[in-house]
DNA sequence: TATCCACAGGAATACGTGGGAT
DNA sequence: ATCCCACGTATTCCTGTGGATA
């Protein structure tokens, strides 16, 4: 049954968006000084994850760049390259500027020189999940390229402007900001449709299946579309046309289960020691928590790093912080007594 | 109400590592 | 083989905050 796979994979970008129409011409608004040579806006979008900010982004520079002019894109995940250096080597492989550059032997600096060279044509570049960045002087690198144009993606806007220095910030402020709403169920019906349509045929599943997915992944898209895929690959293991009830029931935290899998898999040592002691106990303060995870460790670190951890957990999503200073308690998130 | 203390998280710093350069 | 640069990891120091206590 499963047609076309690609269509329900996180990085699909359809080739027509639908309930972004507002966004998408906010943003293209922004970007058009560069069909007759003006210098673009810097646009920044932000919204919850899943609310369709980095397909817009790169679904707009992608048209912008089929239907009307030469220009050269990259887009750079801030989460994975989060250093300037890696960054700015990002930026320059889109140019085809980094064949020779061969990780440290070159400064920092020479990359920056190397970018301010470029004479080419518009160069449009989307950091996402810009708020992750280490060293935010990027942005202000980037910002001063000539013939760059930036497109910075975050969830909160405080998030990424509480760490940016006054000076950019005030100049970036000013620019074109697109906040994204998340989707209504409605919405996401509608996209799961077109999702199931394309890639999965006609008669895949019923249109109140499809609402039921998308209230349950309460209003993101990526957890719709994840969930959509799953129970089409229950379906296609067992040789049948459509998804069932009972498919999409166990999707459900079938799809948490992965990304929470996933996530497990990336921690340290140290990090699944507080993982355990965490998935012993309903809730624990940070002192009480220290103070097990010190005992039960063979190298405790200090307390500085555990908080470091548990920041990291807590961006995984496998841990729910409570509470601000004094007082603070952590838990983990619910996923397993939900797949129970 | 003033003081104290546990805690969060930023900044500066130290250390070990990997891989290209010499 | 050795040096160098940037990186990730970890520690130390520090400031701000809010609940507890005298």
């Amino acid at each position: 049954m499963i047609q076309d796979r690609r269509v329900l994979k996180p990085t699909f970008i359809p080739s027509d968006v639908v309930h972004r129409d507002h966004e998408t011409r906010q943003l293209s608004r922004a970007l058009k000084p560069l069909m007759d040579g003006g210098v673009p806006e810097t646009a920044f979008l932000y919204g919850s994850s899943g609310a369709g900010k980095t397909c817009i982004a790169k679904f707009t520079v992608n048209r912008l760049q089929e239907n009307v002019l030469d220009i050269n894109h990259q887009y750079v995940n801030c989460w994975k390259d989060h250093s300037r250096f890696k960054t700015l080597y990002r930026v320059l492989e889109g140019i085809d500027r980094a064949v020779d550059i061969h990780r440290q032997s070159t400064p920092t600096d020479e990359l920056l020189a190397r970018l301010e060279e470029y004479e080419g044509p518009p160069y449009i570049v989307i950091l996402d999940e810009a708020d992750q960045l280490a060293d935010t002087s990027v942005l202000y690198d980037l910002y001063r390229v000539r013939g760059v144009t930036l497109i910075l993606i975050a969830n909160r806007e405080q998030d990424l402007f509480s760490q940016v220095g006054s000076r950019i910030a005030s100049r970036l402020r000013t620019r074109t900001r697109i906040h994204f709403d998340q989707y209504s169920d409605d919405e996401l019906a509608s996209i799961l449709s077109d999702r199931a349509q394309w890639g999965l045929g006609k008669d895949a599943a019923t249109s109140s299946q499809l609402e039921r997915i998308a209230r349950v992944a309460e209003g993101d898209a990526r957890v719709a579309i994840g969930i959509l895929r799953m129970a089409a690959q229950q379906a296609s293991d067992r040789g049948i046309q459509s998804v069932t009830d009972t498919m999409i029931q166990k999707a459900v935290p079938e799809a948490e289960a992965e990304i929470h899998q996933k996530n497990i898999q990336q921690l340290t040592e140290d990090q699944h020691l507080l993982y355990e002691i965490l998935s012993e106990h309903d809730e624990l303060a940070s002192g009480e928590l220290y103070d097990r995870y010190a005992k039960r460790a063979s190298d405790p670190k200090t307390k500085r790093m555990v908080r470091n951890y548990l920041q990291k957990m807590t961006h995984y999503n496998l841990v729910i912080p409570d509470g601000e200073s004094r007082g603070r308690t952590y838990r983990l998130t619910s996923a397993e007594s939900v797949s129970s």
